[in-house]
DNA sequence: CGAGGGTTTGAAGTGCATCAAATAGTGTGG
DNA sequence: CCACACTATTTGATGCACTTCAAACCCTCG
């Protein structure tokens, strides 16, 4: 069912075209993506797959290409808090170079990913040499720093059904008007995790969302019959610019 | 009632001596300590006073030298969200170079407070000419990102009376072991909302805390019969290593 | 078709918020 | 030094939001 490596990015030629594609490499050096590209390794990895655990010695960090995985940490209890979730064209793993190269969360594969793995050594020799590096991994930690106060702020002002309206919102175009149709990401249950709520509360909080802004669901497809109406009663008591700013 | 300069730090030499204190200039050359003191300005404000507002224009970043800052945004109802609290040492405003120039926060006064204003002007410069400033502002991004992280952890697995409990296992010093005693640092009001909490239950959870773990508190004085009890208390649900990290 | 996870629904419980009011503490001017 | 005003803190009563436990339903995939 899986094969090791995707047969669209096999040779370094094509790790290069995707790494290029990312601001995290933006204006660095052709040298640079050769470099990387010559100690990148491919994956492509089913659901439940581990790519990392909280504690483990961090050779690699990960550029996701396709799917989604999911950044967690398990509390001793079982229970885990999830803090992000990831897709095409972010990163995990880097700020472990901060860390005495000790990865200090969890990822895990949740829907069928191909990711690329990049030694952190490599990182921090570049963060060292090129400024371009640096510059760019400051602004991607600026931005996560933004994304991860705005939800910790939503976690504690807005409630369940406003919670699954901004990420809702969050999926959309960001010129989006009137009416739009999208598809979730992932499942409910992971949704659900993600934006700190059980499925149950999921499940009737998004109830009363439909109720109160018209908008419906069948198999993963979601209706939005007018994105206004939406951003109303979903943003109604945020600090941000509605909607939240795109990452 | 308050002198417009600290009568202990005004001039350059002094502003020196206090970055030179600081891990966000560590290593950084002479010159540039005294190129950051030659612009530096020193405040010394009460209570209430704003240093600055989310969507204010950047002048400058601020160095906090004794006293607490507050760091938050306001929703449209009124209703703050306070995500930091920060004193000696800390810095804040500084993440504003990657937005335009744009806070993306809000900072006031909570405890009287000295503090220097750099401009941020002179910090993109040296992050662009030194590389030693741009490893320092990664390192010092990357510790507040896990601070972060753990934040939003703890607002969702840990009960009111454990959230107290870590806050005040936090206070204490590293290596602190059996009895100890030490000062809230503001008032239990600000407590409250640094960790998400109203001030009715942050008064009934100290109360089942102080039955829990037999700690005692009195006008600002906590009391900890025995720190081992309340990590068992406090951090039953974390996946940090106990107690949480210090930052 | 049957097994298993994803999703929904119902009933009951818990934790925190809210509203209201009392009490304690602090700084002010007289 | 006291009365007053104002803020900080506590306490009580009540309500709401989310969770928990339990069970049903649904959907997909072998």
């Amino acid at each position: 069912m899986t094969t090791p490596y995707s047969p669209e990015i096999t040779s370094h030629a094509e790790v290069i075209s995707v790494l290029k594609t990312l601001s995290f490499f933006k204006d660095m050096p052709q040298a640079a993506f050769v470099h990387f590209a010559a100690k990148a390794h491919i994956h492509e990895d089913q659901k439940g797959k581990v790519v990392f655990l909280h504690g483990d010695n961090a050779a690699c960090f990960y550029v996701v290409i396709n799917g989604w995985i999911k950044l967690f940490r398990d509390a001793i209890d079982g229970t885990e808090a999830v803090f992000d979730m990831i897709s095409v064209g972010h990163i995990c793993g880097e700020t472990s170079i901060f860390n005495d190269n000790i990865h200090t969360y969890s990822a895990e594969i949740v829907e069928d990913a191909s990711y690329i793995a990049l030694p952190t050594s490599l990182l921090s020799y570049y963060i060292d040499k090129e400024k371009t590096m640096a510059m760019n991994m400051m602004e991607y930690m600026a931005k996560q720093q933004q994304v991860q106060s705005r939800d910790l702020e939503h976690s504690n002002i807005q409630h369940a059904p406003q919670r699954i309206g901004c990420f809702l919102l969050r999926l959309c175009p960001d010129a989006a008007d009137g009416e739009i149709t999208l598809s979730l990401p992932y499942s409910k249950l992971l949704i659900a995790s993600r934006i700190g709520m059980k499925p149950e509360t999921f499940s009737r909080a998004l109830s009363i969302l439909k109720q109160a802004t018209g908008l419906t669901v069948k198999g993963g497809q979601v209706v939005i019959p007018d994105i206004t109406v939406l951003k109303n009663y979903t943003c109604l008591h945020c600090s941000q610019h509605v909607p939240c700013a795109e990452t």
